[in-house]
DNA sequence: GTGCGACTCGCCACAAGTGG
DNA sequence: CCACTTGTGGCGAGTCGCAC
């Protein structure tokens, strides 16, 4: 038993408030803690906000003054900073109003660059507008196209399509460049390899959300994940872009490369 | 190591050509 | 006429070689 009691920053893990508590023990500043939330006292315990290491009696004297602590109930759990993320995250399964006005109030307060950049991020990633597919559903998404484009997956088949395309055009000025025993088989093969892209139209479907499962490279809302270099099982970074968000991002997922006869996707130009 | 220009690459928009 | 295909020029980013 301590000689002086011990502060804490006391919060209940539904609730936005927080409360100073004092106390000689453990389970003076629980007692304490559950009179406050009115909660029950019977299988509730106390743990550190920082990482979620559960208190107990011999722990309770080596933890710091004003620390944080969270009352947990029977059956709750914490992990630390990373439930606060994950709950944070979950405000993005769908982006409400009051979410954007939020950030977009503590962008215009916010000093500090680094704090204004993430800011800056937040918003960028909250206004979006995934879900719409025509011009009329989301003009600024076409701000630059041409009028024929009338739908978002439309384009994005186009392009790919355009790129394949290109890539074809690139390989049939090759031939003069090989030795002439290899030509006749460059030639063949190069026929074989138009005829097959041809017939399933240039692979356009790999960018079009609305495409069969087995046919496109995205998820059915149009996110896309860098799959790596040639070399390597995945990407270390864990890029994702969905072109289909909003005019930045569409205009961004043209520095990503498709790679391989199998249309590996790579984040970044080169 | 740095700065600079030349070059390359991959994409885009646009215009012209082609076929139904 | 319209949709699709092809060719071209321009742009931005990255790379390379060279001089200092």
């Amino acid at each position: 038993m301590l000689q002086k009691p011990k502060s804490v920053k006391l919060r209940a893990l539904r609730s936005p408030r927080k409360f100073g508590v004092a106390g000689r023990s453990c389970q003076e500043v629980l007692r304490k803690g559950c009179l406050r939330f009115q909660l029950p006292e019977r299988g509730s315990r106390l743990c550190l906000y920082e990482d979620g290491t559960e208190l107990t009696e011999d722990y309770f004297p080596s933890v710091a003054d004003n620390a944080e602590l969270v009352l947990l109930t029977s059956g709750q759990a914490w992990q630390g900073y990373v439930s606060d993320i994950g709950r944070f995250l979950s405000a993005f399964h769908e982006p409400q109003v009051g979410l954007i006005q939020a950030t977009q109030q503590l962008l215009c307060d916010e000093q500090a660059p680094q704090r204004q950049r993430l800011l800056a991020d937040l918003l960028h990633n909250v206004s979006q507008n995934i879900a719409a597919e025509t011009r009329a559903e989301d003009p600024p998404w076409f701000e630059g196209l041409e009028s024929r484009f009338q739908s978002k997956s439309g384009y994005l088949r186009y392009s790919c399509e355009s790129r394949i395309r290109s890539y074809l055009r690139e390989v049939s000025s090759y031939p003069s460049t090989v030795g002439a025993e290899a030509q006749e088989e460059f030639l063949r093969v190069l026929g074989s390899m138009c005829q097959k892209l041809r017939s399933v139209q240039y692979n356009g479907s790999y960018f079009d959300r609305g495409a069969k499962g087995g046919g496109r490279l995205c998820t059915p809302e149009g996110w896309f994940s860098c799959q790596g270099p040639f070399d390597m099982d995945s990407c270390l970074s864990r890029h994702s872009i969905n072109p289909y968000s909003n005019r930045e991002s569409r205009i961004l997922f043209s520095t990503w490369n498709l790679d391989h006869i199998d249309g590996v996707l790579l984040c970044g130009p080169g």
